[in-house]
DNA sequence: TTGAAAGCGCTAACAA
DNA sequence: TTGTTAGCGCTTTCAA
C-alpha cells in the first residue's frame, strides 16, 4: 500500500469516526475476548478483592469481565452460567454456591474453560477444570491452634452451609487441631450456618445459651464473626474476657479501631490475578493437552488479641490516642 | 406447527444441547443486552455497593454487565471507554474519573446512552446525559454544621482531586456552613488531595502540624477519613477529644466497634438502582424525545460520638459488653 | 500484493 | 401459516 493511499485510509478512518465493530469481530472468530466471573455476592470484601484481581488481570490481557451474584442460591448460578455460554465468553471463572455437580458441566460440554475459586464442587477430579482456592484446613487448624494455645478447651465453630467446601474443610481443619491437643471433640459445638451475620448471631445465641458454654467461638468468615459480636453484645458478655472471638478473613479496617479479633486472611486479590491467568492460558490455549492445576494458596494468621489481660492495656492504648 | 412436530423439534433441541447463539443475535439485531459499568475501583465500599444495585437490576430486566477499574485515571478511563463502545456495549454507567470534556462524547456521538454517577462533568447540561448523584453539597453541609454545633470553630477539611466534582462541591457545603455560622473562612484549613488514605494521612500531618491547628477535621471520604486516622494517632493525639473527626460515607461495620465517627452515608445502592433504571429506559427508547434527567439523592447523617466526654462512657460501655 | 467471496448464526422482511 | 433470503461487519480462504 502507498503511503498516499495509507494516509488517506487513515484520515477517512478519523473523518468517519470509525471505530471496529469488535461485535462482528467476535462473531466471525468465534472469541469474545470476555470472561464471566460469578461469585456468590460482589458486596462481600473478599469477592471483592478477588474480583479486582480478575479484572486487572483480564484488562492486562485485553479481556473484559462480566461479573455476576448467585448470592450462594444455585438456581441463579445456573441461569447465570446459561447466560454466560449464550453470551459466548471465552471463559469463567466461578465460586460455586453448592457442590452439587452441577450446571458447570454444561460449559464444559460446550469446550468452555472453567476455572473456580475458593470452593470445590464434588467429582471435581473427573473434570477438566482447574481451581484455585485457600488452605481452609491448614486456615482453621492454625486458628483453632491458637485458641487452644491461649488455653481454650470448649471452642465453639460457626460455618457456611455444608454444601460450601469451605465449611467442612474449616470444620475439618478445627477437629485435627483439637484431636492433636486431645481435646475431645464435642459435636454439639459445630454448627453449619450460613455465611451471613444472621447465621453467625443465631448460632452464637444458641452456643452462648446452653449450660456449658464454649470459651472461644470460631467464626467461619468475617460476616459471620459479625453476627457472633452482636450475640454476644447482646447476651452482656465481654469480647474477649468472656467469650474469645476468631474468624476467617479480615474485616476491613478494624485494626485501626479494635484491639483483638485475631484472624486469618487469604490472599484474595492473588487469588484472583492466578485465577485469571490460568483461565487464559486455557482460552489461548497454549498448552492444549494437559493436567488440569491446582493452586492451594496459604492464607495467614494475623494475630491480634485473642483473650483476657491484654485487652484491657490496649484500651487504655486506645483512649490515649 | 403440530404438537407433535413441536415436541421433535424440542427433543433435538435437548438432544444436540442447542443453546441459542446471543453473539450472533446481537450482531444480528446490534443490541447486545449487556451495559458497561466504569467506576473507579470496585474495592471502594461505595462502588462495591453501586455496583451491586447496578448489576441487581441489570439483571432483571436481562442485561449483563462487564465493570471497569479506572482507578481515577483519565486515560484508563478513555481506553475502557473506547473498548466498550467497540463491543457495542448497549449503554454505560461512568463515575467520570476527570469533570474535563471528555471520551464520553465520542460515546454519546456513536449513539450509545451514557448515565453519569456520583460525579458530574464539565458541559453537563450541554449533553444528552443523565446523572445520578448524592447531594454533596448538602451532605458536607450538615456534617459541618454538627461540628459547628458541637463548638468547632476551627475545621480542617480534606478532600479529592479538584478534577472531581464532588470535592469542590464538598468544600462548598463547608463554606457554606461556616458562613452562616459567621465563622470566617481560613483557606489554609482546606486542603484537597486524592480520596485516598495517603491523601488524608499526608494532608492530616501537615493541618496538624501548623501552630494553630484545627480542632476538627471533615474527611472528604472513608479513606481519607482513615488516613487521618493514622496520622493522628502518630501525632499521639486522640479522636475525639483533642481532635474530631467526621467524613463522607461510612465505614464498613465500623459501628459494631468503636463508638466514634459521626458520618454522612450516601444510599449507594439505590444510586445503582436509578441509574440502571435510567440507562435501560434510555437503550429501550421508551421516550425517545425527552429532556436530560438528573436524580440528586440527599444522603443521611448518622450521628454517633464526634466529641469530648462521651467518649469515656462508651469506652466503658464498650468494656462491659 | 490485492481483490472477491464465503461464512459465522441469527432476525426480519418478503414470498409462497 | 410456513419457507426463503438478505444482511449484520468482520476474518479467512482462494483467485486473480
Amino acid at each position: 500500500m502507498s503511503p498516499r493511499t495509507r494516509a488517506k485510509v487513515l484520515q477517512a478512518i478519523e473523518e468517519l469516526g470509525y471505530v471496529p465493530n469488535s461485535l462482528a469481530r467476535s462473531f466471525a472468530l468465534q472469541r469474545t475476548k470476555t470472561i464471566g466471573l460469578v461469585i456468590t455476592d460482589i458486596t462481600n470484601p473478599f469477592f471483592t478483592t478477588l474480583a479486582r484481581g480478575v479484572e486487572d488481570t483480564a484488562a492486562k490481557n485485553h479481556f473484559s469481565v462480566i461479573f455476576c451474584n448467585t448470592d450462594e442460591n444455585p438456581e441463579k448460578e445456573a441461569l447465570y452460567l446459561e447466560l454466560l455460554a449464550g453470551k459466548r465468553v471465552d471463559g469463567v471463572i466461578l465460586a460455586p454456591a453448592s457442590r452439587k455437580k452441577h450446571s458447570l458441566k454444561s460449559l464444559l460440554a460446550r469446550g468452555i474453560p472453567v476455572v473456580l475459586v475458593d470452593r470445590e464442587v464434588e467429582g471435581l477430579h473427573q473434570m477438566d477444570v482447574d481451581i484455585v482456592k485457600g488452605d481452609s484446613v491448614y486456615g482453621a487448624y492454625i486458628l483453632t491452634k491458637h485458641l487452644v494455645g491461649l488455653g481454650h478447651r470448649r471452642i465453639g465453630i460457626i460455618v457456611g452451609n455444608k454444601e460450601i467446601s469451605t465449611a467442612e474443610d474449616r470444620v475439618l481443619g478445627y477437629r485435627r487441631a483439637l484431636e492433636e491437643a486431645g481435646i475431645p471433640v464435642d459435636e454439639s459445638l459445630i454448627r453449619f450456618a450460613t455465611y451471613s451475620e444472621e447465621g453467625g448471631y443465631r448460632e452464637a445465641k444458641s452456643l452462648l445459651a446452653c449450660g456449658n458454654r464454649p470459651t472461644a467461638i470460631f467464626g467461619g468468615n468475617n460476616f459471620i464473626a459479625l453476627g457472633v459480636v452482636a450475640a454476644v453484645k447482646e447476651l452482656g458478655l465481654r469480647i474477649p474476657e468472656d467469650i474469645a472471638l476468631v474468624c476467617f478473613e479480615d474485616i476491613d479496617f478494624i485494626s485501626k479501631f479494635v484491639p483483638f479479633f485475631t484472624v486469618v486472611v487469604q490472599p484474595a486479590y492473588s487469588m484472583g490475578v492466578i485465577a485469571t491467568e490460568l483461565l487464559i492460558r486455557r482460552i489461548e490455549g497454549q498448552d492444549k493437552v494437559r493436567e488440569r492445576r491446582e493452586v492451594v494458596l496459604k492464607p495467614e494468621l494475623i494475630v491480634r488479641e485473642s483473650a483476657g489481660e491484654k485487652l484491657l492495656r490496649e484500651v487504655r492504648v486506645l483512649q490515649q490516642n
